[in-house]
DNA sequence: GAATAATACGAAAACGTTTTAGTGTTGACA
DNA sequence: TGTCAACACTAAAACGTTTTCGTATTATTC
């Protein structure tokens, strides 16, 4: 076992001063060729690498960025992660993940663990409790603190600070309305409480769209789930009572499970009833119909979020200036509608 | 904007020193009980939090853990990391998620960028490129540093360390025998190619059942993908060429996808065809119908790998006895096959 | 030959902690 | 009155860097 070395053994080892060293492997003006050529190979037979503890605590930047989520075992979180390690990575930032596990306690405690100069910025997504709860506390006083922190997704416009989200409620408004440009007649929504920011986003949407058809909403068509759990009983019910002949769901779970119940009852997708998802994920892939989803681009918004923070994070200027950016959604057209 | 405090700020708003303060924050015996009262009500009122990049100097821990995988849009690896965050953030330490994207250039430049100083220790699986490669220079490296490493899932003999892994043999050994019993005659594998390891064990069990069994072994019934990526028109020729009445997939997805092809030619599941896959993933719970698979139990891999990296770091001994876990893969029976 | 400039290097502070080894004051005891 | 212990605190080193400022030596200029 091979202990890392440090500029002061460098130092003791060719007597000269550790500042010399420090210099002279920074190719420094101010040392002498000779010196320079010493101690690089000095360095290099002897594998340096400089300690980035040491260096964090110098500079002041860690080049560690927090990433604080609801979940990860999500397909849309892993994809806004890979999105932002890509790009953190490409910039010379690691990524720390933290899991809030839709906890607002986890979500205190594992930002204040991170704000201790772990990290150089936050880029998180609020879990549901938070968004319940509506207090956003922790997060001001990270912001006051000059950390700077990117929202995405599920965000709350209580906190001054950027902001990525998709236009959830176009997207809805656009697969509802492509439902109604098919002809359907009893379009139904199965969604989560409005306390996400995001579902309230996605009903908006199907809404304005009914409202604007000759259809008219009908709320018995509306079906609110209490959590993010599955409540199969509660979707059965609900189909069998309501015969929807399209249903706009909030997540790609809810679809195909829908679309595995009603297929048992002898129904054909999509000429019978037609679904949409949302969260372009493996399930809306390869389920049986494929499942035509309003893709959210996780990775492209992970890939901004970073984007965004970083240039935060590097930037000297203390401007006070905080943008939101919107991406668009896409319709990812598959088998589980006429096409 | 209010910045953090620290340690000197007190020392010098209180008129007492440095290491008092210190002190007097750690409840010292040394510090009069008035000092002490006086010091922690001023860093409760300006609520400081040591700075954990000056600790971590200090104490030459950095309670930090990294985490290096092949990819995180993946249901198993996503698990796992759960697993390892759960257990990690239990005790105090921060997961850094590093992606190598199967590239061992990525692997190594990843492990590098955190060996010098920012970890405490390693926890990872290989890229698939490292297997093929069959290069593990980066990991001896670390290792001869004394930065304890515990491999998991996909691992090699060659390095000297902890590793978890499940019973890819044995699981795959248990599927077939399954197939067996249910008297299904022509059983076929499709998997990927053998430098990946747990391919290669799943491969080992699924001829082992064959060969103990009266059906003996047929390698036309075998398909290596070459990749990980599916090649979907490999999988439909097969399928067509060889029609099995049974199908051992060392994932989810080729198992899904198999599924939609034979039920278009009409074929019934399980009855005419069954099918078991690897991971437990939503796809397999939500497929249509749903898959029985060989279970990984990847949250608990994560689990039990953080547990044994954290004992390794918080052990002074310098014991250089290294374990390898092997956990038992359980059978989840779904719809695919007759049950 | 003296003043100045250029060269090459080192000392020391700084980042924010922890911890060891003092140090000065007080009171008790013989 | 001198010795010793207890008490309450401080100085300083250490972790591994970076960087500013200072300085000794040599070279250049008039």
């Amino acid at each position: 076992m091979k202990a890392k070395i440090t500029l002061k053994d460098i130092a003791r080892e060719l007597e000269v001063s550790i500042s010399t060293v420090s210099k002279a492997l920074k190719n420094s003006e101010e040392i002498s060729r000779d010196t320079k050529e010493k101690v690089q190979a000095f360095a290099k037979l002897y594998n340096y690498k400089p300690n980035n503890i040491a260096i964090s605590l110098k500079n002041k930047r860690t080049k560690n960025i927090g990433v604080v989520i609801p979940d990860i075992v999500h397909h849309f979180f892993t994809t806004v992660i890979r999105g932002i390690e890509k790009y953190a990575n490409a910039k010379g930032y690691n990524v720390i993940v933290c899991l809030s596990e839709e906890s607002f306690d986890k979500e205190v405690i594992n930002m204040e663990m991170l704000a201790n100069g772990s990290i150089d910025g936050f880029i998180m997504s609020l879990s549901s409790e938070t968004q319940r709860k509506g207090d956003y506390n922790h997060l001001k006083e990270v912001t006051e603190q000059g950390i700077p922190v990117v929202l995405f997704d599920r965000i709350t416009q209580e906190v001054e600070c950027d902001k990525v989200v998709i236009d959830d409620e176009l997207g809805a408004y656009q697969a509802t309305k492509k439902f109604i440009d098919q002809g359907k007649k009893k379009i139904a929504l199965i969604t989560t409480d409005d306390y996400l920011s995001v579902s309230k986003e996605r009903t908006n949407g199907y809404l304005k769209a009914l409202q604007e058809s000759a259809l008219g909403v009908n709320e018995d068509l509306m079906l609110k789930m209490d959590s993010m759990e599955m409540d199969e009983q509660a979707i059965k019910d609900f189909l069998n009572e309501q015969e929807p002949d399209a249903v706009l769901c909030v997540n790609e779970i809810f679809a195909v499970y829908s679309m595995r119940l009603v297929q048992e009852k002898g129904l054909k997708i999509p000429e019978d009833i037609a679904f949409i998802g949302f969260t372009d994920g493996v399930l809306s892939k390869y389920a049986n119909p494929s499942l035509t989803v309003v893709a959210q681009h996780g990775e492209k918004m992970g890939e901004v979020s970073a984007q965004m923070l970083i240039d935060k994070i590097e930037s000297e200027a203390e401007e006070e200036t905080y943008q939101t950016k919107i991406l668009e959604p896409t319709l990812v057209i598959r088998d589980s509608i006429a096409h």
